[in-house]
DNA sequence: GGCAAAAACAGTATAATGTAACAAAATGGG
DNA sequence: CCCATTTTGTTACATTATACTGTTTTTGCC
């Protein structure tokens, strides 16, 4: 089981999580022979500046204020199909918004758990659901390419406040 | 495993489904103590017309046919939250559309198979993978209470006609 | 049936998200 | 340096969804 909720879901330096995720991203590119421009750069930046996930909307907003040139809507979003075609950001389709993948590059199914109180997501990826999802999309005649699977409920943090235990 | 793939991917009487899903839906209605309007049967009845999911607009533009009355999108989107309060359709986030739920009612997590070629959806409900993310997601901290999984992958039918075998 | 309250519906306007199409600028290889 | 390619800027617009206001219809109650 891989996940990065204890990072997304605890106290701990965030700085870390975004410097450890450009440099990915650097290494990714390079090997990809994908060209990580500084536009591209500063949106994966501030989707990873929180583990909440960003929408396209908010991301232009906040270019500005990060780069010193404004972006618009098509900007953004070409951005965000570099980000995505490399594995780099996910979508998160219930939300219409962007958070950033922990592990790209590793071949992983993705599962995102959305908090719906403090609205952050983590990523995780484990062989046995993988492999239940396989058998009955089989069993079904499903041939399944790929998954998107958001799931709602609390991370420990809100659980503790007033939530269920 | 409870899923509605043979119906939905294969050659069926599809009037039987759309009977079916109009039967239970009045009778959990009116268990409920819901009303299900004539609006909003049309509604349901124009969402089960195929097992492709169905978008709100798609829907307004359907009605006067159905109905004799024009529909402007906020009364589309009020039958189609009412339908979805009653857990008798889905939302599929990922196409930004809406598909009948099969089997209302019982407690189920929900799983929708979408072939890329076709666009056809079906539904499956197994515990198998119902335990799988219930274990995963508590080992991460993570209080799971709504799945949204959406798989994408190729149908029995399409998957024969040059795909994958 | 008549009436008050609630629910459902209609309509206008507008917000939020996303894309098409074309122009301008930057990049990298000859 | 020059050209082809890629990336970015800009305008316009498409699609999906909601806020809000007012009207009609239904419901429960007498």
């Amino acid at each position: 089981m891989l996940t990065n909720s204890r990072a997304a879901y605890h106290d701990h330096n965030h700085q870390r999580c975004i410097d450890a995720a450009l440099d990915r991203a650097r290494d990714l590119c390079s090997q990809q022979g994908a060209r990580l421009t500084p536009l591209r750069e500063a949106v994966l930046h501030l989707i990873w500046t929180s583990h909440r996930p960003l929408g396209a909307y908010a991301i232009a907003d906040l270019l500005p204020a990060a780069t010193g040139r404004k972006a618009l809507a098509p900007t953004v979003y070409r951005s965000i199909e570099f980000l995505l075609d490399q594995g780099l950001i996910h979508r998160v389709a219930s939300l219409n918004a962007y958070i950033g993948c922990p592990f790209p590059g590793s071949r992983h199914s993705e599962l995102i758990m959305i908090c719906r109180a403090c609205g952050t997501a983590a990523e995780l990826s484990a062989d046995s659901v993988d492999s239940a999802l396989s058998d009955v999309t089989r069993r079904a005649g499903f041939f399944m390419e790929t998954q998107n699977i958001e799931l709602l409920g609390l991370c420990p943090g809100c659980r503790g406040e007033g939530g269920p235990s």
